[in-house]
RNA sequence: GGGCCUGUAGCUCAGUUGGUUAGAGCAGAGUGCUCAUAACGCUUUGGUCGCAGGUUCGAGUCCUGCCGGGCCUACCA
């Protein structure tokens, strides 16, 4: 049997996160997790929260609160959401656990004492008004090249020319608007990534079955230029895992703490050792994840994440684990996705345009969002959000195709038969070739989940809700019935098993309707089946299931593109 | 500027190593059924596969150029 170890990319603190982050990370991790589990493998299910960084604090100082106050509730809110989701984590920790610091601590020591890290003086721009360090994109001011005034001291987004905060001209912070600002020398440790350039580039070489957007950026980054440049891994701010080599202080590091792209993917580690607290398991079974030498080498490990996100998982944190020289596990699988376009435009927190994960539970059950999402996944290039498309397949999709099925067919048999299934008759060749399509249908949907390709995966689920109607149909009971009432009986049994069947097969997408179906026939068989499951039994009590997917109105839909905004 | 991805029916997309009349869902048209959430089934109308060349017995599929769309480019994370 396999292990399964499924990371998904650790969404930031700062606030709640949107329909785009959801679909590109997240869901997609938890629909691969709850097929495997299905399956009978052991799987182990991590996410967290990421905590640190400059806009950590900033959103913190925002809303009035201490950061760590701050981070949380807001820790508190986003598991709250996700549990509305039904996001099937094992563990949602959070990076700012004593685990991840001690790890952090631990990775950083191992690095050094390979030779991997370097102390580099640099400038840094400090704002008095602030009373803070600003990073580069901190910084506002006009462009020495174009003359544009609200160039970012990165880039400069008219003219796309890189930049360095002190090439601007009349610099200011981009918090506060403050001038009073002051180029300060500071220290910081470098990870010397391109020292491990090679061994990065043999080790992605190897992955040929990754996908192109997953490789192409990783090369990219490998070769372009100089190669893969050295990353500073510290900053100068108070919330974060303090510097230290292990245990021990790290001269002239005083008051600084890690970078948080350093500390946030060591949180995968740091999170399943948080799962083994808090499940009063022992240091030996967390280690048995993420230890080749202590259990490990039978784990696949698959991590889910958005594009933004590529480069430190291909490069960054594997350069760490590589450096540290000891047997941790690097990923297997990395299965990255394009973004979530809203009504042809952006998401934007700061305009309020799209829709965020609270909202989206407000508004309709998780199970529509979930099915839209995983049904439009963006995984071959940028997909878009309009709630017209969104009404359209749950309406047709959920409501028609599937939920319209469970109602037709247990209606129709409490009407004729009662409520418990009728017993006689016998199958036809209608049957035969029910279990034909179906079984074919199966090995592809098992297919395209074994290979993550979520829409494929949707799209052939579908079908397979499709062959109901189309079945139930071609049988016509309430024609035979009139005639021959134990055929008919035996075609309602053939209607439930594959409502059963649906259950069962809907559950990785869409676990909240399934369950809702499971509970027509009272069946907790939650296995994946490969083949379609002999019919249940003659006087299997059963129940009604009323407006089990309730359509979305045109005026709804109307007054939500009003509300959210929609195309300008 | 450089790199990568992408352009297939009105819309969203499939099209395996190049191989006969290019597929699906939605939308449209017709029709059947009446068990069902005015739901379902069946049939059907839509495409010179961005454009122009090239390779080949044969190209949506490979090559070159052009046009359009998107992403990344290392201090947001």
């Amino acid at each position: 049997m396999t292990r399964h170890l499924i990371t998904s990319a650790l969404p930031y603190i700062n606030g709640i996160k949107h329909l785009g982050n959801l679909v590109g990370s997240q869901l997609p991790a938890d629909v691969y997790a709850r097929f495997l589990r299905a399956k009978g493998d052991e799987v182990l299910f991590i996410c967290a929260t990421d905590e640190h960084g400059t806009p950590a604090e900033l959103a913190a100082a925002k809303a009035g609160k201490d950061v760590a106050d701050f981070c949380k509730d807001m820790w508190k809110i986003q598991s709250d959401i996700a549990d509305g989701f039904g996001l099937s984590f094992d563990h949602f920790g959070r990076s700012s656990s004593p685990q991840n610091h001690a790890l952090t601590q631990a990775f950083a020591a191992k690095l050094y004492e390979n030779g991997l890290i370097s102390e580099v003086d640099e400038e840094q721009v400090y704002s008095h008004t602030d009373g803070r360090y600003l990073p580069d994109r901190y910084v506002e001011g006009t462009c020495p090249n174009c003359a544009y005034e609200n160039a970012r001291g990165d880039q400069c987004e008219n003219c796309t020319k890189q930049l360095d905060p002190t090439d601007l001209i009349n610099p200011r912070s981009a918090i506060s608007g403050s001038t009073e600002l002051e180029v300060r020398a500071t220290k910081h440790l470098y990870l010397k990534q391109s020292m491990m350039r090679e061994k990065l580039q043999e080790w992605i070489d190897s992955k040929t079955d990754w996908p192109i957007l997953t490789t192409s950026i990783a090369k990219k980054w490998l070769n372009d230029g100089d190669g893969l440049q050295d990353r500073s891994i510290t900053r100068d701010l108070d919330w974060g895992v303090p510097v230290k080599r292990g245990d021990e202080p790290w001269p002239g590091m005083e008051g600084k703490v890690f970078y948080v792209w350093f500390d946030a993917p060591i949180e995968y580690i740091g999170a399943t050792a948080e799962w083994a607290q808090a499940n009063g398991k022992t240091d030996a079974d967390w280690r048995s994840w993420w230890r080749n030498d202590e259990g490990a080498q039978n784990v696949r490990y698959t991590e889910f994440m958005a594009k933004d996100n590529i480069p430190f998982h291909t490069l960054s944190f594997p350069a760490t684990i590589m450096g540290s020289e000891e047997p941790w596990k690097l990923v297997d699988y990395i299965k990255g996705f394009n973004w979530l376009l809203y009504e042809g435009g952006k998401f934007s927190t700061s305009q309020g345009r799209g829709v965020f994960m609270n909202q989206a539970l407000e508004l309709f059950p998780a199970d529509y969002w979930r099915w839209w999402l995983i049904s439009n996944a963006p995984e071959g290039s940028d997909s878009d959000f309009t709630w017209e498309s969104f009404q359209g397949q749950v309406n047709k999709d959920l409501a028609d195709v599937l939920g319209n099925f469970a109602s037709r067919l247990t209606k129709f048999t409490r009407s004729k038969f009662g409520e418990t299934l009728p017993d006689g008759g016998e199958d036809s060749e209608l049957e035969t070739k029910l279990r034909e399509e179906v079984n074919a249908r199966l090995v592809t949907l098992t297919k395209h989940l074994d290979a993550i390709e979520l829409r494929k995966a949707a799209s052939e689920l579908r079908a397979i809700w499709a062959l109901g109607n189309e079945y139930l149909q071609e049988a016509a009971p309430w024609s035979v019935f009139k005639t021959d009432p134990e055929r008919a009986a035996a075609i309602v049994r053939m209607g439930f098993g594959l409502l059963d069947l649906y259950a069962r097969i809907s559950a990785p997408f869409i676990p909240h309707l399934s369950a809702q179906l499971a509970e027509v026939l009272n069946s907790n068989d939650t296995s994946w089946p490969s083949t379609l499951p002999h019919t249940p039994k003659a006087g299997t009590p059963f129940t009604v299931p009323e407006n089990l997917v309730a359509k979305i109105d045109d005026e709804t839909r109307d007054e939500l593109i009003e509300r959210f905004g929609g195309r300008d």
